[in-house]
RNA sequence: GGGGAAGUGUCGGAAUGGGCAGACGAGCGUGACUUAGGAUCACGUGGGGCAACCCGUGCGGGUUCGAGUCCCGCCUUCCCCA
């Protein structure tokens, strides 16, 4: 039926969720889609442009309850409108290729995935928070908590984290490859936000030991500021709290993971939030120092993020910095300041006399200001105030070096501040002399109240190691490396890749959604269903409670089994698999719906016809929303390298390109949505103008890739083009035995560059998903068309060329009327399977240019000279013009430049 | 706070290997046809000036014979991440 022997295109555009109408914006995704895949039919390609619908998902459950219709019959019955709807638009979807993921002949192959995964190791259980409403009794969805408060969706009441066993795929196994991009086209911004998002960083792990000897493993990028780690935190989830926290603090302690656990992953994280945390009572040793550090919990810390335990180094961590001088921590510089600014401030009153002379004189800058001094000077400089401070200082006074060459100065000594010895014996001696700094408990927040200060004692940049022991004085760029090397060699930690990205989590407690079959067997445990048993059918009968509780929960049938490998009683595990399972292989599906249906599957099965997918895959062409940029589209690429080591194909990626449109707002700018009121139906367009004026106006209206709001009034311009490229075509005009004259070369040569010119653009275009210049270069055609139609060039050959070509042009935007046309000027049926017109670029070739002049780059002239002109006559025509000539009198030219076939000019 | 994208007439938007800014359309204006027009057709439409010309692509600099386009700094909006 197909022929094999031309090449395959394989176009796809995201499949919708059957939500109930297709909007507005399924058809600024979905047309333009479809104009590419006919383009590229007419280019010869066998093209695939299949159409299905993601039918398993949360809106069917919610209209279950508030309706009381079963989310089977809702889903299917959505289905059948919106593929009506679908079918409106005149797209060339192939509807014999139709998947629905919600039924069993689909569900069972998403099944069957996830057994081979479990085979190949990269499923498994694990405890997990999840969103939980302690009054419904139920988890929820993470769209199903609202508000900053997090309460549930249905009663309102504030939800809370709950420990659950749940299953996990192991994507991030695929962390690096995924980061690899070099086999795909896909738009920047997509690579980035999926780099980001896997979030590669190496590092270190290295092994902290709590006071009792438990182990504490971090995770740390910065190993080279080890010695600053003055304290630890831990996430309150982290799994030692219970053991560390002392019975002292047990009750501040719960208390604070109750609140953490009530808030959301981006408030925890905001550098915004004040932060806070509890000190638990414990200690751990430094083990590059072996100081002994207090261990807190705080919630900016997630047991999500590498170990769920952080070394914390304020002085070269912001977060940490802000945390420490918040809860009284010490602050020690590890780090030099790779910029060597040092301040000193010096109040009035605490210096003898000549002390500013004296820096004068050893050419240190300062500032005065009501008799005190600001000293900002470089490290070159330090050595020198320190000694000049020294025997100027008041007795019973100090000052300071901060930033660089950290420094107390006080007549009889001058105490570096290298270390929390160092911070005690500084802060002892500054609180006997000075009254006023008696409630500050370490160095730095007693630094952090002078203003003058502030932005020189916290940096986070790498520089030369400072107060580190055997490694002081390693400088920033090999430090991170030689610490590793030496931890490695004490055996206190390795280096490390941490990854942002986590093991994908795909159990829901949901009733809608593909079963995850593993039963539960009172002997044997956790076992899977066997594959030829698939699918684990879900129950029609199931009643969705009123709470939203996952139906499967209750039903007897459903959940009492047996074990067929040892016939003992089981049951079923009830949580469904997250609907991205679903999408993440359905561009497989297509290849052959619901494929072997009723045939028992093996563990050696293909999901697919292999014929149909050695054809057809990969996908060539992937239109959709970037919204899916960070989800879908990174589940899929997973899928796609976990079939491949399945054996399933042979290539690493899904979609070899990708190109996302945009977003059409409303009216009045704000999304569109049923509350608001403000949706625009295409139904009523389509009604109103017809299906291929929305199509063109889609195309027209916005640049795909941008979108915007919707405009009523611009469809009107497409719809009269149309009306004009009706009449063009269907209305006699000046008819050939009338002709009072032929036309002359050069009118046929224009009408005919017109045309040739035109397929180049419209080509072009196509090629660069450019929908918007496709109409206007169609536009202007027609209106150059509508011109040459009152002239003899009306029915001539040039004149059929030019028809002709409209309409080819014309056929993968506006298929209806282009068929049409086509049939009404007595060519033969299909226009859609014509090949697409060839470009002539002889005939496309311009004769006759506009050489712009410019005399000192204002243009003063616009000459028509031959396409061929040669540089010396377009320049003296430049130079002889009367206005040129006007513009360069009297002054002298002292160079002129020629841009061929462009433009002139003259420099005076 | 970090990263990315974008700022062009009244509006949607054209034009980037630097070379006629505003294509195409909407809106608006004038006219034609018409009993009528929210139909159709024609013409006009960045600002200033009678004109020659001058000024104009978020703001300020720079490179260049020449900058919407390249470089530096800033402002605003949107998106992603924290």
């Amino acid at each position: 039926m197909i022929d094999h022997s031309k090449p395959k295109h394989y176009a796809l555009t995201m499949l919708p969720y059957p939500s109930g109408d297709l909007h507005i914006g399924h058809w600024y995704a979905m047309a333009p889609s479809d104009v590419r895949a006919r383009y590229m039919r007419m280019r010869g390609y066998n093209v695939l442009f299949p159409m299905g619908f993601d039918a398993f998902g949360l809106p069917a459950e919610n209209a279950a309850i508030q309706r009381g219709i079963h989310p089977h019959k809702w889903t299917m019955s959505n289905i059948e409108r919106m593929r009506r709807q679908l079918k409106s638009m005149g797209a060339m979807f192939d509807w014999e290729r139709e998947a629905i993921s919600c039924l069993p002949g689909y569900y069972r192959w998403t099944q069957w995935f996830f057994l081979k995964l479990y085979d190949m190791g990269l499923a498994y259980r694990k405890k997990s928070p999840v969103d939980f409403c302690p009054k419904c009794n139920t988890t929820l969805a993470r769209e199903q908590v609202w508000g900053e408060d997090r309460h549930c969706e249905r009663c309102g009441t504030p939800v809370i984290k709950k420990e659950l066993e749940q299953w996990f795929w192991r994507i991030t196994d695929y962390a690096e490859e995924l980061l690899d991009f070099s086999k795909i086209d896909w738009p920047e911004r997509v690579v980035t936000m999926q780099t980001n998002w896997i979030g590669r960083s190496e590092g270190a792990n290295v092994t902290f030991l709590s006071e009792q000897e438990d182990p504490i493993i971090v995770f740390t990028t910065r190993p080279d500021t080890l010695w600053g780690a003055t304290f630890m935190v831990l996430a309150p989830e982290h799994p030692l709290v219970d053991k560390l926290t002392t019975p002292g603090h047990r009750e501040e302690v719960e208390e604070y993971k109750y609140q953490a656990a009530r808030q959301s992953e981006i408030e925890r994280l905001s550098t915004e939030k004040e932060k806070t945390g509890v000190f638990i009572g414990a200690y751990a040793v430094n083990p590059v120092n072996d100081e002994r550090i207090p261990i807190w919990i705080a919630d900016y810390v997630m047991m999500t993020y590498g170990t769920g335990a952080i070394m914390a180094v304020p002085s070269h961590d912001e977060r940490d910095f802000e945390f420490a001088l918040k809860f009284g921590l010490p602050i020690i510089p590890v780090i030099d300041r790779p910029d060597g600014v040092a301040k000193s401030f010096v109040m009035q009153g605490t210096m003898k006399d000549g002390f500013a002379d004296a820096l004068t004189e050893a050419g240190i800058p300062f500032e005065e200001r009501e008799g005190s001094l600001y000293v900002t000077m470089d490290r070159s400089q330090v050595e020198r105030y320190i000694a000049l401070a020294q025997a100027h200082v008041q007795p019973g006074s100090w000052i300071e070096v901060v930033g660089t060459g950290w420094a107390f100065i006080f007549a009889d000594e001058v105490i570096p501040f290298d270390g929390v010895e160092a911070e005690q014996k500084i802060l002892a001696r500054c609180k006997e002399l000075e009254p006023a700094v008696h409630d500050k408990r370490t160095v730095m927040e007693m630094l952090w109240g002078v203003e003058f200060y502030r932005d020189v004692l916290f940096h986070a940049e790498y520089g030369t190691m400072i107060n580190s022991g055997p490694f002081t004085g390693t400088p920033g760029d090999v430090a991170v490396k030689k610490v590793i090397e030496w931890l490695e060699e004490r055996g206190i930690g390795e280096f490390a890749v941490n990854y942002r990205l986590r093991d994908w989590l795909i159990s829901r407690q949901r009733y809608w959604g593909a079963p995850i079959p593993i039963v539960y067997c009172d002997k044997c445990g956790v076992v899977p269903v066997p594959y030829e048993d698939l699918p684990v059918i879900l129950p029609p009968d199931a009643v969705i409670p009123p709470t939203g509780e996952n139906a499967l929960k209750y039903h007897e049938g459903f959940l009492h089994t047996t074990w067929p490998k040892c016939g003992g009683p089981a049951t079923r595990e009830t949580d469904t698999m997250d609907t991205f399972v679903c999408s993440s292989w359905y561009h497989y599906a297509y290849l052959s719906p619901y494929y072997k249906e009723g045939e028992p599957a093996h563990a050696d099965s293909t999901p697919f016809d292999p014929d149909e997918a050695a054809y057809w895959l990969p996908v060539d062409v992937y239109t959709g929303g970037v919204e899916h940029a960070t989800m879908h589209l990174i589940y899929t690429r997973f899928f796609t390298k976990a079939m491949r080591d399945m054996g399933l194909v042979d290539f690493d990626e899904p979609m070899l390109m990708l190109r996302n449109q945009g977003i059409i707002l409303a009216e009045d700018g704000f999304r569109m949505s049923k509350s608001r009121g403000n949706v625009v139906a295409p139904d009523d367009l389509v009604e109103r103008y017809g299906a291929d004026t929305v199509r063109g106006y889609l195309m027209f209206g916005w640049r795909w890739e941008q979108g915007g709001p919707w405009d009523p009034h611009g469809i009107e311009g497409v719809y009269r083009w149309l009306h004009r490229v009706w009449n063009l075509v269907l209305e006699p005009g000046q008819s050939a035995s009338q002709r009072v004259s032929e036309p002359t070369e050069k009118e046929v040569a224009d009408l005919r560059r017109w045309t040739h010119k035109t397929i180049k653009r419209v080509t072009d275009d196509m090629e660069a998903f450019a929908f918007n210049t496709i109409i206007s270069a169609l536009m202007e055609f027609t209106n150059a068309l509508q011109k040459a139609k009152q002239t003899s060039l009306y029915g001539t050959e040039a004149w059929d060329e030019a028809i002709e070509t409209l309409l080819l042009l014309l056929a993968p935007c506006c298929p209806h009327i282009a068929e049409e046309l086509w049939a009404r000027t007595g060519r033969p049926y299909s226009i859609h399977l014509q090949p697409w017109p060839e470009y002539n670029p002889d005939l496309a070739a311009e004769e006759v240019i506009t050489l712009v002049v410019q005399v000192n780059g204002r243009v003063r002239a616009r000459l028509e000279v031959p396409a061929d002109i040669t540089e010396e006559a377009a320049r003296e025509a430049a130079l002889s013009d009367p206005n040129v000539q006007r513009h360069i009198a009297g002054k002298e030219v002292r160079k002129v430049i020629y841009v061929p076939g462009r433009l002139v000019n003259v420099v005076v």
